[in-house]
DNA sequence: GTTGAAATTAGTACGAA
DNA sequence: TTCGTACTAATTTCAAC
C-alpha cells in the first residue's frame, strides 16, 4: 500500500486544534488521541471511561475522528530486528529538477522504504529504509536508486541506534511531565543569549524547489 | 512516555525471521503482521480468517507475537496538521563525546521530539520534531538544544512534504507488487555498472563514536 | 491445530435531560 | 450535545475432539 500523506504548507502560525475545514478538536478529543497512542486496540467502552465520557459519546467522537481524518489509521509497532530487517539507513537524495513525479513513482515501487520526506537544505529528500543486511543497502542505493534518472546523487548514513520513537506528538504533551529547571520562564524571557555564533544552523530550501512538491 | 527501542548492532547478515532468542516467525506470523499493519484494530477472529487459520491458533500466535516483543504496541496514526502541529523539522545534532548519556536524558524531556536516531556520517544524531509553527522550531533549537552542554552543533532542515510513510516494512513485502522490469535477476547479476563515480556516497561513523551508543 | 457452544463484551438505537 | 439504557451482533474464552 502506498500512503500519500499530508504536507506542511509553510503555514506560519495556525491556531492549534483547528486547521482548515474539519472537526474542531477539543480537550476530550486530545485525551482520546493520547490514550489511543499508547493503546490503539482499546475498546471504545474502555476509552470512554479513561477520558471520562459516556459510551455513546465516545462512539460518536471516535467515529468523528476517523471520518474527519484526524485519525488516519490504526497500526502496530514491531521490532524490526525480530522481523528480519535489522539494518536501518537514511538516504539523502538530490533530485533532478522537474523529475519529482518520476521520483515519487519509483519510490512507490520500493517496499524497503519506510519513510520519505522532501526537505529543505542541501539535499532534496530523505529516505529511510529497512533491510536485512548492509549488502542490501548497497544494492538498493547503487542498483535501484542510481538507475533512476530523477536521482542526481545520494548520500547514505546508517542508523546505529533508535533512541526515541513516539507514534506521534500532541500539543497537549507540552512540558508538563518531568521538569525541574528554573521556576518556569515565560516564552519572552527565556535564556537565549550566549550561544556561539554558527553553532546552530538553519538550512533553507535550494533554489527552484518551492514549486516542485506534489506535482513537479 | 519514553520508549527506548532496539538497536541495529552492526550484524552483518542475519537469517530473516530468526534473530537472537525468541519466537520463530513463520509465514503466518508475517501475514498477521501484514494485516495488522493496515488495520491494528481488527479482531483476532477476523484476523484468523484473513490469514487462513483457526481462531484458537490466531489467539495463540497473536499472544506470542506480543509476548515475544515482535509486536511492541498498537497505536494510531494521526494527521499532525489537524492536531495542531503543522510544522515538521529535522535537526541534525553533533554531540560532544562522552556526553551521550546527558543528551539522551534531555531528549526524554522534549515532548515535541517524535523520533531520534544515532547515525553515522558527519552528524551524530537526527531528531524529528513536530511543532505548531516555525517560531517553535527556532525556540526549540536556539533555546532548548543550544543550552544542552552535550550539544556541540546543530543543523536544521524543514520537511516540506511527507511523500511516503509506512508503519513498518516487512521482508515479505519484497518486490512482489507492481513490477515490470527485467524478468527478475538474481542478486549476483544485477545491473550495477555505469554509475558515475561519486554520485552515490556512503558516509561512515566519525572517529571514536562506535563505543558511544547506549552508555556513553 | 481445529471446531463448536457458553459467557462476555462490543456496537447500535433511541428517548430523556 | 451528552447521557443512560435496552437491544442486537460479534468476539473471546473454554472445552472437547
Amino acid at each position: 500500500m502506498t500512503s500519500e500523506i499530508s504536507r506542511n504548507a509553510g503555514s506560519g502560525s495556525v491556531p492549534p486544534g483547528r486547521i482548515g475545514i474539519g472537526l474542531e478538536l477539543d480537550d476530550i478529543h486530545m485525551k482520546m488521541l493520547e490514550v489511543l497512542r499508547e493503546n490503539g486496540r482499546i475498546s471504545v467502552a474502555a476509552l470512554a471511561e479513561r477520558v471520562g465520557i459516556s459510551r455513546a459519546n465516545a462512539y460518536t467522537r471516535f467515529e468523528a475522528l476517523r471520518a474527519d481524518g484526524a485519525i488516519k489509521r490504526f497500526t502496530a509497532e514491531i521490532d524490526h530486528v525480530r522481523a528480519g530487517l535489522g539494518i536501518t539507513a537514511l538516504i539523502f537524495v538530490t533530485v533532478r529538477q522537474q523529475m519529482w513525479k518520476q521520483f515519487r513513482a519509483e519510490l512507490a515501487r520500493m517496499p524497503e522504504v519506510e519513510y520519505c520526506a522532501i526537505t529543505t537544505g542541501q539535499h532534496d529528500a530523505m529516505i529511510q529504509v529497512r533491510v536485512a543486511d548492509v549488502a542490501a543497502v548497497h544494492t538498493m542505493v547503487t542498483d535501484r536508486l542510481a538507475n533512476i534518472p530523477a536521482v542526481k546523487a545520494t548520500e547514505t548514513v546508517f542508523i546505529l541506534d533508535e533512541v526515541l520513537k513516539r507514534p506521534y506528538v500532541l500539543p497537549s504533551d507540552a512540558r508538563a511531565p518531568a521538569r525541574r529547571r528554573s521556576p518556569e520562564l515565560g516564552p519572552a524571557q527565556k535564556t537565549q543569549g550566549d550561544v556561539p555564533l554558527g553553532k546552530m544552523r538553519f538550512v533553507g530550501a535550494a533554489e527552484g524547489r518551492a514549486a516542485l512538491q506534489k506535482d513537479g
